[in-house]
DNA sequence: GGCCAGGTTGATG
DNA sequence: CATCAACATGGC
């Protein structure tokens, strides 16, 4: 589901092929394009990321990754919901959320997809029917961010046109929004390509690659990032985030070493 | 059963 | 400012 849309994306040999139930004209794929960021030259990225071994093994491993341009309420809410939660629970309670609050929509084969719900309808729900999607504490959070919007305290248009470190604190009035998710919304939704989201597993991942021998903080970690891997960085941080989890993430998980 | 998961918050030194 | 427990819920 994309912008309220169904669209099924197919890989073949030639590449990515798409189909999908649209009020738009059928031959204006713009909405798609912009979504799947194909404007954005890779390679071009790819060699603005610093050239040291690390990043190089990630790019050779993660060939072809891209960002998406998400949509800043779905993306805002979704990360809000994220924190201490495994990445198939996420998903997990987005589907939740949508089954029960969200739009009912048509796929090409008849299927009934859910879009994702309205910062209206989730304002106007109790803490109990969030709970019920199993979010647990983080439902209050979702429910005062999106009363928030609604009161109008925080325009999510309006952060299009800010600069990245008003944008940043503009996202963490929110409530359940440190600078994690803020930074997380920022290069997923924004499209500030400089934010570079420090979770559990960049952290892991830059102690062990970049501080073998040191034990830098969480926040010392945070300064080199800002300065090391350029006006790419959440590029970079995508790939190091993938690098990790398919490659090195299996084979500490075995063991039990906290880093 | 204990530990941990794409963190944030509010209370303490 | 730095540290730390608490916060729901589920999987292994």
């Amino acid at each position: 589901m994309i912008r309220g849309r169904w669209v099924r994306l197919v890989e073949g040999r030639g590449g990515i092929t798409a189909a999908a139930m649209t009020s738009a004209k059928a031959d204006d794929w713009t909405w798609l394009i912009e979504y799947l960021q194909l404007n954005v030259n890779l390679s071009s990225v790819q060699q603005s990321f610093p050239a040291d071994d690390h990043m190089k093994k990630a790019i050779s491993d993660c060939r072809g990754l891209r960002l998406l341009k998400q949509e800043p309420w779905e993306c805002l809410a979704s990360f809000i919901l994220s924190s201490t939660k495994q990445i198939v629970q996420i998903q997990q309670i987005v589907a939740l959320l949508c089954e029960r609050f969200g739009q009912p929509v048509r796929s090409l084969r008849a299927e009934t997809w859910f879009s994702f719900p309205t910062i209206e309808r989730i304002a106007a729900l109790s803490e109990a029917e969030l709970r019920c999607c199993k979010m647990g504490f983080r439902a209050p959070y979702l429910k005062g961010t999106a009363e928030m919007i609604l009161r109008g305290e925080v325009n999510l248009e309006s952060i299009r046109t800010m600069d990245v470190s008003t944008a940043r604190a503009e996202l963490m009035r929110f409530p359940g929004v440190g600078r994690k998710v803020a930074d997380c919304v920022l290069l997923f939704a924004y499209g500030f390509q400089q934010a570079f989201p420090v979770d559990v597993w960049i952290l892991k991942a830059i102690k062990q690659l970049y501080f073998p021998r040191r034990r830098p903080n969480a926040k010392k970690v945070l300064k080199f990032t800002e300065s090391y891997f350029g006006p790419n960085a959440g590029y970079a941080q995508q790939y190091l985030f993938h690098y990790m989890r398919t490659r090195i993430g299996r084979v500490d998980r075995s063991r039990n070493d906290k880093n």
